[in-house]
RNA sequence: GCUGGCGUAGCUCAAUCGGCAGAGCAGCGGUUUUGUAAACCGCCGGUUGGAGGUUCGAUUCCUCUCGCCAGCUCCA
């Protein structure tokens, strides 16, 4: 039998020899870094044994298939923990995530941190036993037997739920047995660092009428070190909580008095958010849109028109009675831009037709998903629809892809991902209309060459959509940015313009928003740049501070002519230590610190330091104008044109 | 909405078994005139989220309610 070791050596080896010893047999050294292996495509046990020509790719923890082995097999070690300490907690499920794993046990109570604490001292004592892990097949029956004799009555329904005739297997370590696919690291030694994080609750097969589970949450690595690391950087999460910056930076408020979800701007946010809206409606204006506004509520007939009654009515607050006839607070903005389309007749000759809007909506989240900016009840969408005819459609989507890139590399965001959603089972619209809108946006992506992934039936029920998904400066995922057809719309709505052959068409309609909604854009960008914003969005750009009071007209000049250039600048004239003031400043991320004692006096200059303690040494005011300018430009794409224009700055005093 | 945890001064957090609610920072008033992340002294600050109950007495125990947090479900 022939074997290759992927990128290594190969020869014969006799048939039946397990993975593991073939890989010895070829001289591939099977370190205790060697959790399994991909052979001929599938990722198996090294316990596996090789029945026929095979490729063998070792897989460690560096790779995506080899973590999640390593975490599957981490999960299972925390649960032999659990029953050896909770006999009577049943097992149910436990997946590897992303960074870590979890199991959850059906269990008369929650664990409580002191359960977490002797689990997780349990869980690592199973790995200095370094037991061996070892696989085993049974028929349908006899796993359901197994399980139903072990008491475990969640095993028993997972596996009645198999298909007939399947083989099932089961991974033994020590006492602990669990139904399991594999594959899983040769011993439980193999599992280096382990650590428990968290508990919750979460219902059997996800649905809300089941049996609330006791979920545990962990991680695990090789080493120490990168355990330490990836602590570590969930302290980082912490720290740049938008929900804490935004308190301690005094940018938002959310209060109980004013109601959950609902958002309070505070002057500085509130400064930030004017940027923010500036330069979107700068660009929007500059590719092409028309910006509209429309009104907060809107006859409830309008809402049966749109479907949303039918369709959204769990999300839409209750209507309200104003003489007689029901109004309804807004969920979204399409219908009136719809209407405003339709407020004239159309021609072919018109299209395409771009409105945006930030337009400010209103949906009832349940209580239990509100999250600080990111999940609230009223928000400000960065909407816009484009009514166009068929054949525009392709170059409006690319259009909008391009936008959407300058927009999200403005403020910073380099990585993205982009996905295609095709049709879900419940739609509207023909197939012919499907096949075309989807070709035209898969088209869109094509030609822009942007790497992207398809989401089969992930699609909205009335028409395809794009996703963009940004990766901030910790290497989250958010998504942001959508572009989705609409075929229910027009329809109901009855929207046409009038061809070249003079006879009434539908237009396509394309919904989109680049940054989501601006309160949740707003909490990602404050952890993106974890409240040190760049100098452009920054509330305040520089703060001038003197030492003594002697220099108390100089630094107030200074400021004065700073604000006259059109930047935003604080003067700190306190009689305090510089040192204090210097600390203030630096905690509230002020860009630029501007420092005049007696020597920068004499000389006309200020001594400049910039965040986070750089010395940038001593200039004149006309210096800081050309620094300050020169940082505003640096993260705006669009600034160096608008300079050379001679065009003020979006700056505000 | 569900499960669990938590609500004490503007902020961060104390308060033993049910026994007079306390500190730092912030704020205010002084002193100090200061060189790149916290000068010193003093003062002010509370219906302990809200309502009810148990008790001689409740921040503490119980019930209800509002909100927050983690997760589930759902999503911009």
């Amino acid at each position: 039998m022939k074997v290759t070791v992927k990128d290594g050596p190969s020869g014969d080896v006799q048939t039946g020899q397990t993975v593991g010893t073939a890989l010895s047999a070829l001289g591939v050294p099977v370190g205790i870094d060697i959790v399994a292996a991909r052979v001929n495509g599938s990722v198996v046990d090294l316990s596996t044994p090789l029945r026929e020509d095979a490729v063998i790719e070792p897989l460690r923890f560096d790779s995506p298939e080899g973590r999640e082995v390593y975490r599957h097999s981490s999960t299972h070690i925390m649960a032999q923990a659990v029953k050896e300490l909770f006999p009577t907690a049943q097992l149910t499920i436990g997946p590897a995530l992303e960074d870590g794993f979890y199991y959850d046990f059906a269990y008369e109570r929650p664990f409580t941190p002191e359960d977490l604490e002797k689990i997780e001292k349990r869980a690592r004592e199973i790995l200095t036993r370094n037991l061996t892990i070892t696989r085993k097949e049974l028929s349908k029956q006899e796993a359901i037997e197994f399980f139903k004799a072990r008491g475990e009555r969640y095993k028993v329904e997972l596996i009645e739920n198999f298909p007939e005739g399947e083989q099932v297997s089961i991974y033994t370590q020590g006492d602990f047995v669990d139904l399991c696919r594999g594959p899983h690291v040769p011993s439980t030694g193999h599992v280096g660092a382990l650590k428990l994080l968290s508990t919750a609750g979460a219902y059997w097969r996800g649905d809300e009428r089941n049996p609330m589970l006791q979920r545990i949450y962990g991680t695990s690595f090789p080493t120490r070190e990168e355990l330490e690391a990836h602590l570590a950087r969930l302290e980082e999460i912490k720290r740049r909580d938008h929900r804490k910056v935004g308190k301690d930076l005094d940018l938002i408020s959310v209060q109980d008095e004013i109601g959950p979800g609902l958002v309070l701007w505070h002057p500085k946010g509130a400064m930030i958010r004017l940027l923010i809206e500036n330069f979107w409606r700068e660009q929007h204006i500059k590719d092409g849109y028309e910006l509209v506004y429309s009104p907060h509520v809107a006859r409830l007939d309008l809402w049966k028109t749109s479907g949303h009654v039918d369709f959204y009515r769990e999300n839409m607050f209750a209507a309200m009675k104003v003489e007689g006839s029901d109004y309804q607070l807004k969920p979204m903005n399409c219908p009136y831009h719809i209407m405003i389309y339709k407020s004239h007749l159309r021609s072919y000759r018109d299209l395409p037709i771009r409105y945006g809007e930030l337009g400010t909506v209103y949906r009832y989240e349940r209580t239990g998903v509100l999250h600080g900016l990111l999940r609230v009840r009223g928000f400000t969408q960065d909407d816009a629809h484009l009514f166009c005819r068929p054949d525009q459609m392709e170059m409006e989507v690319s259009r909008v892809l391009d936008f959407t890139f300058l927009m999200l590399r403005t403020f910073g965001f380099a990585d993205f991902e982009v996905f295609l959603s095709t049709r879900p089972k419940e739609s509207v619209g023909s197939d012919e209309h499907w096949t075309q809108a989807t070709g035209a946006l898969e088209a869109a992506i094509k030609n822009r060459h942007i790497a992207y992934r398809v989401d089969q039936g992930g699609g909205a029920f009335y028409g395809p959509k794009i996703d963009i998904k940004i990766k901030d400066a910790l290497g989250r995922s958010w998504q942001c940015s959508t572009i989705q057809v609409d075929f229910n719309n027009p329809e109901r709505f009855k929207l046409s313009y009038i061809g070249e052959d003079g006879k009434a068409h539908q237009p396509i309609m394309i919904h989109r928003a680049l940054l989501g909604s601006i309160e949740r854009f707003f909490g990602i960008l404050i952890e993106h740049y974890g409240g040190a914003f760049p100098t452009w969005l920054a509330p305040v750009q520089a703060t001038v501070m003197n030492i003594t009071d002697h220099q108390r007209d100089y630094v107030a000049a200074v400021a004065a002519e700073l604000k006259a250039a059109g930047f935003r600048v604080e003067a700190d004239l306190r009689n305090e230590k510089i040192g204090f003031k210097i600390r203030e400043a630096e905690k509230a991320k002020v860009p630029f610190m501007l420092v005049a004692g007696d020597r920068e006096v004499q000389g006309r200059t200020v001594s400049v330091r910039g965040r986070s303690g750089a010395n940038l040494g001593n200039m004149p005011v006309s210096g800081v104008i050309d620094l300050l300018r020169a940082e505003t430009a640096r993260a705006r794409p669009d600034v160096q044109s608008i300079q050379g224009g001679g065009l003020s700055f979006p700056n505000c005093a």
